[in-house]
DNA sequence: CTGAAAGCGCTAACAA
DNA sequence: TTGTTAGCGCTTTCAG
């Protein structure tokens, strides 16, 4: 109790031998007589050692810590990806250190600061739908931190990145509409400067034009992709002198607001209008009419993000290339969209 | 490009001055001129300077990152109190590192370990619901590392806890009930070892009392208040051949597993049975019917955490001490509670 | 106002 | 198999 830091020179001390004999028994150096490790693992535990990571990260110049930056916390899709780096990495020895952005081009600069400060031995982000500029990510890459991105974050840096096809998720959306016999879609879409969301947007009009559909500018509506956003632009829509007859929306925030004011509205889904959102949020499935969506595989992402990142770090002589990791998406069709009642005839 | 790490040796020959100088200039030492602390800091941002915090932690002895705990990352609550603290702690050069436990014993244990072991300044933690043992917490306590714990966090430790009052949030919320012409009023419980909901179960069944309600034993069920879970309890709720008229809900997700539960029966929520929530998750105001809840002020608490921490860690002679901050709870009536209509008159 | 020197706790050469 | 030594990058007395 209250006693001091214990350090390995106290260990030593006590059994006579040298610090660096006991840094080595402690780690399991292999030429170190089992009979001291065994000796020097008793006196630890007697004594309450715990290793100061500081010195020693200092000393290794690695910290086994990795930055993680997502935008929000608060979302099953990103909660889910960082469960999945943190468990990949906690194998291999690895923790986290999670930051958010809360969608802020600012936030994520200080956040990026305080993890190169914090020397961390790599970064897996999600970009904040603000970012527009990349030096900050730049920064990283020049100090020869691997730096992987996922989800919010293909572009040109050149370095890892891991998402889902977007461009081929919205076409699997529009096939899906078409076949339930919907002939104007909207499509309530993210931010284009933002290459997922511009993806899905090129998806979105393809599909239109390979089924012979018009693609009108009144009907793509491009937000941040909150409840709110997704709550004004459902507005707008409903205010068009010709209504669409299904909403695709980038986001399942948004596309819950859409749903909210359609119910206010008094507007059948999805016989009147149809929606889709996009992420699989696990309120999609509990509210009523329950949302269609297209699930992302976050698990998945996670997973590969931080395999991504050990490989990076384990090869000594690595450099940042670019290097896509695209995972096919999947539509989940529910109730909203389900136009032709072939759920419920399951 | 590409060049090693810049220190602050290499800052000062560039200047042809020593290490403690640029030392102190970076650090705004009084007594440095003014004239070589406008040198350094040209000259730090022309090599592009980042300090290594891992040397300045360990000579200091601080490392100026607090660790979190919590259960989980991907409900409101406690994304909202993690946001809290961390832009608190911001303010005042503090980092935090999130931490999740899962609910399980385990991972708490061995977050703590990690936190430790990176050498923390403080921990700011809520209780996983699997936790019975407390060893791992006196092991914070007895390094003499602040621990603030809030919410699922109220115990015997003796140290700082942030919480509402949760005996009279069920007061209020049976009070309601009671009021809404309730006669049997069910409740499904967190665990009673964790204090939150055994005050939580004190607090309902001394306000059954109180307005003379018999106890019944079949209608409180604990629970580990999973979504899952919820659904579970309302469905033996269901099979009871004298069904309660009201179910009061110790979680916002088991909540909704309860209403969905209902809604397959063709229950009349509330008009057959009335349902209330606990936590003011966003989704309570969602989903129809919108489901009534105790708001526990996650601002506040996150808040009010993250600044007894600092209290703590600035005082150089502090001893840990018990120490409680308890909130006011706020009943928030929704639609699944308001048998009367009251709400639609307004 | 600035320099010299020691050391935070640990690890990794190299010696022995 | 163990000890010696040096040093990771930074801060902090104490001298000058």
């Amino acid at each position: 109790m209250g006693n001091k830091k214990v350090t390995i020179k106290d260990i030593a001390n006590v059994l006579g031998i040298t610090p660096s004999a006991v840094s080595k028994a402690l780690n399991n150096h292999p030429r170190i007589s089992e009979k001291t490790k065994v000796a020097v693992e008793q006196i630890a535990k007697n004594l309450n050692y715990q290793p100061n990571h500081l010195a020693s990260a200092l000393r290794k110049g690695k910290s086994n810590l990795v930055g993680v930056i997502v935008p929000l916390t608060n979302s099953n899709f990103f909660s889910s990806v960082v469960q999945n780096i943190e468990e990949v990495l906690n194998k291999k020895g690895y923790n986290i250190i999670i930051t958010q952005s809360n969608e802020s081009y600012k936030k994520e600069c200080s956040n990026i600061d305080t993890l190169l400060y914090t020397q961390v031995d790599g970064i897996i982000a999600s970009m904040a739908n603000e970012t527009t500029k990349l030096t900050h990510y730049k920064k990283i890459k020049s100090k020869g931190v691997p730096l992987i991105l996922f989800d919010r974050g293909e572009n040109d840096l050149g370095v890892d990145y891991i998402g889902i096809d977007d461009y081929k998720s919205s076409q699997l959306v529009i096939e899906h509409l078409v076949a339930q016999k919907c002939k104007r879609i909207a499509h309530i879409a993210g931010y284009s400067h933002t290459r997922i969301y511009k993806n899905r947007i090129r998806g979105y009009k393809d599909a239109l034009e390979k089924n012979a559909l018009p693609i009108e500018k009144e009907l793509i509506l491009e937000t941040s992709l909150t409840l709110e956003e997704g709550r004004k632009k459902m507005e707008l829509l409903l205010q068009l002198p010709n209504r669409p007859d299904a909403v695709y929306v980038a986001g399942d925030y948004a596309a819950l607001g859409a749903l909210q004011v359609l119910k206010e509205h008094n507007i059948k889904v999805p016989e009147e209008i149809a929606l889709v959102g996009f992420s699989d949020e696990p309120f999609t499935s509990l509210i009523t009419p329950s949302i269609s969506t297209i699930n992302q595989h976050s698990e998945q992402i996670g997973k590969l993000a931080a395999e991504t990142f050990l490989e990076r770090i384990e090869d000594p002589n690595w450099k940042p290339v670019l290097n896509k990791i695209i995972l096919e998406p999947e539509l989940v069709v529910r109730e909203s969209s389900d136009k032709l009642g072939l759920l419920k005839k399951q």
